[in-house]
DNA sequence: CACAATCATGTCAATATTTACATGATTTCT
DNA sequence: AGAAATCATGTAAATATTGACATGATTGTG
């Protein structure tokens, strides 16, 4: 699978960048679609550099700062291009604590359903508020080909989702209700 | 962390289940939201017994086929009701490969995403499509409280987020073209 | 200037998950 | 009756992921 290591091979095709650098980014949009640590992040950038897809340049930063920028090199382009092109099949599941826990609700009291749900449902109107705020800062859709045309793709799929995330939870706490 | 303990717990719960019928449920409904293959599920039973949570009877199922048939302790009951009562922070990752791809979109031949996002959105029609028919089969909202009402409001979420999938797509798709 | 937050890189142990190996019984279809 | 699909239970090795441990530099704030 190794999807971690397109990841950041795609990352790192977008702009050269440190392992903090790359950390960062799951911590922001596409955080929402993958994430690993930087204790994940580390190795896997060594590992590359031995596969000999991707190098580096120590960078000084300040007085004595090291960093590593990585950036990509043709074999790293290579197979970045070659896992963007497969047709892969579509994953089954997309795990989701909350509504496992959801699918076992009959042994919850119905009032305490309804917090549970209440208090979900605050979360993920604060996130969908957000994203939305995001996608307003574009005053158009943006070129496609353009690297922006990608960050828009997914800022959309994140907005469809929360969405959809925010009626079922509107419904369900409905539902318990009647 | 030990979400499938819970979501074992939860299922035996349910009805007492061998360790094969746990493995379909995953297949089943409940797989649009939490997975796992039966070599992680018959060390879980195995420990889940060690801890006393839950014991099982062994039956024989015709001349000598052996089943284990699992239920829950008291304390494996306690532990559940614990689990699901819990007001629990929102995860902020569900893991999406093709999302992820799409991130890195302005790296694809436009004629070719549009292939690849045609070819997902075929996958998550048909998906939808069956989710829908299954949903059809509830002639009402269950009753609030039974096991069913947990079934119907899994199933909802599952259609709203492929739905929400769907529209994605479709969106991205008239996104490439223009 | 002191403190906090952030930048920056790593390792290690534990846990979670997948893939492959392994075996045998029962049921269904032809 | 033979074959295929499904029922049924396990283990082992490899891989993926998390959480804790560890260290030091730089920047922003009061």
């Amino acid at each position: 699978m190794r999807t971690l290591k397109y990841a950041i091979l795609g990352l790192i095709n977008r702009r050269p960048s440190t392992g903090y650098d790359i950390t960062k980014e799951f911590k922001a949009e596409l955080g929402n679609f993958w994430r690993a640590r930087h204790s994940q992040i580390y190795p896997e950038l060594k590992r590359l550099v031995d596969e000999g897809l991707i190098e580096y340049e120590t960078v000084i930063a300040g007085e004595a700062l090291e960093k590593k920028v990585y950036s990509l090199k043709d074999k790293g382009r290579e197979e970045l291009l070659e896992w963007l092109n497969k047709d892969e099949k579509m994953v089954p599941t997309a795990k989701d604590k909350f509504r496992l826990r959801m699918y076992f609700s009959s042994n919850i009291e119905q009032e305490h359903l309804v917090e549970l749900l209440e208090s979900q449902l605050e979360q993920r109107r604060e996130k969908l508020a957000t994203l939305k705020k995001k996608i307003d800062g574009y005053s158009e859709v943006p070129q496609f080909g353009s690297q922006e045309f990608g960050d828009y793709l997914v800022l959309e799929s994140a907005i469809l989702r929360e969405a959809a995330y925010v009626e079922w939870l509107e419904r369900s706490i409905k539902r318990c209700s009647q």
